[in-house]
DNA sequence: TTTCTTAAATCGGTTTTATCGATTGATGTT
DNA sequence: AACATCAATCGATAAAACCGATTTAAGAAA
């Protein structure tokens, strides 16, 4: 049994003529009665009666007719949903995206939801190292985040901006004054560092390695928002991206050095098929970043 | 799309591995590979994400297997459904008798039943050209009633018994006690007779036509009980075969002459499928007029 | 009746395609 | 580095869908 030949007894049954059948179904008329025939051997029972020239339904045609309908209806409507989901009306999208770069991501979330409305979008905060590992399991269709110190070879990297790494202070702090601060003065201070995970951690780690520095670290908290208001509180200092800080009221004065500048990146897997939903977002998000 | 692929495609995301899928469906891993393809590219879509030597649905794959899971059940349930018709569990039975077989019909009816109790049965009363008419036209499946004077060619005709055409008279009439009497005795009396279209009517139209003889019509009626009751009162005489007499308490005297006799058929269309359940029906008919 | 028309079934041959085995390429494992 | 595993690809084959022509049968028309 093939959807072919219960296209063909559906449309037989509809005009009970084989001949008009076969001219609407372009094929032969010699073609539907060898596939009619077929189908009702498979079926084991009749499902038209050959009464001279006419043929008429059997109470099994009648009978099988809705099961045939609603089975070629059934894969008609999956193809007809996959052409929506084609077209972003329909389809889901769920994003990764790591504290920092929510700035940049909201307008052009909005703007993406305003275009797509029948996306159903869901963001996930999260660190990096977390969120990678989402994306890997393709539990995450895309992530936003700050630049891997090693890059995984399952996925693809896009540059988005670059951000000057910061030392982060109260902006009624004399370093705010600062134009830019030395690395082995930003370990002397006392600090509240992102806990291991985060990305930025993970550079700061890094480069405090090569550099053979060890940090006066105070607290590690999982909590960006709370690290800021710790920070405001005017007692601590913090490293972060400069694009982190934005909008807080914060201080964040660079850290000199070459390299000491985070790059926040589009994050996808290679080599899976990209939804149209995950193209489309991508380009919202690159235009954001050019409207800066 | 055929529902081949959809079997296919099923199975490989059940099974979440192309060469076991393939070994599950006894087709090579090859083929499976390719009739995937296929169906990707009619869906315009990918259904698996193919990660290194391991695959994955797509969120089109997720969405698309409700629709081709459902769709081939459909077509499943058809099947499953005639299966269940061949074999007596489903479907219908329409029976057409005339008045004179209800003697027959009810206990052959009723052992039908007891054995196949999920065949719905309609039983219609009528006279023997209105049913003859809606057999013609597929109303019925099966007809039981008094041989025709003139056979159709689209119909089958299959022997009960054979009846002997008797003059039907009150029990206390003194033409009770005859063993026969004369077709030309008959005419002379006072008859009721069915209305033109019963069987008996049109035979016994027939008959008097070929020996030159006219009736004393008191009365048509097209309701045998009634007409039953009126010879009954005793005022009257009815001409019938001598089973549609049988357990009404009336005399009935055969009449004597060749060809005096009534032949109960079985009628079905000829060229026709006949219905499983016709041809177990006509087997209880047979059986039943056995046993007497 | 006979003829004509129409519709479905059948037949033989052709084209299409579903399928297979073998091979390749890529990945993860020992 | 060698090995095992899995999906994709290739070329060949077998199966099937399909067509045109013909046959059969039944209504309709002459």
């Amino acid at each position: 049994m093939e959807l072919r030949q219960l296209r063909y007894f559906i449309k037989a049954k509809e005009l009970l003529n084989f001949t008009e059948a076969a001219d609407s179904l372009n094929i032969s008329q010699s073609t539907l009665s060898q596939q009619i025939k077929q189908l009702e051997d498979e079926l084991d029972i009749p499902l038209f009666n050959r009464i001279g020239k006419r043929i008429a339904l059997t109470e099994a045609g009648q009978l099988f007719y809705n099961y045939a309908l609603q089975s070629v209806n059934r894969a008609n409507n999956g193809k007809l949903m996959l052409q929506e989901l084609n077209q972003l009306q329909a389809g889901s999208l769920n994003i990764g995206v790591t504290y920092g770069l929510r700035y940049l991501l909201t307008p052009a979330l909005m703007r993406f939801l305003r275009k797509f409305p029948k996306v159903k979008v869901q963001v996930v905060f999260g660190t990096s190292e977390e969120l990678r590992h989402r994306l890997l399991s393709l539990e995450l269709d895309i992530l936003l985040t700050f630049e891997e110190v090693v890059h995984d070879a399952h996925l693809t990297y896009e540059l988005l901006f670059e951000s000057p790494l910061c030392l982060v202070s109260s902006a009624k702090d004399p370093v705010a004054q600062h134009d830019q601060v030395l690395l082995k003065d930003v370990v002397a201070l006392p600090l509240v560092l992102p806990s291991n995970g985060f990305s930025t951690r993970e550079f700061i780690n890094n480069t405090l390695l090569q550099n053979k520095l060890s940090p006066n670290i105070a607290l590690e908290i999982n909590d960006i928002p709370t690290l800021l208001d710790l920070v405001k509180a005017g007692n601590w200092y913090t490293i972060l991206a400069k694009t982190t800080v934005k909008g807080s009221g914060l201080s964040a004065v660079p850290i000199k050095g070459k390299n000491m500048v985070r790059k926040a990146m589009i994050i996808t897997m290679t080599d899976v098929y990209e939804k149209k939903a995950v193209g489309q977002f991508r380009k919202f998000m690159l235009d954001e970043v050019k409207r800066r």
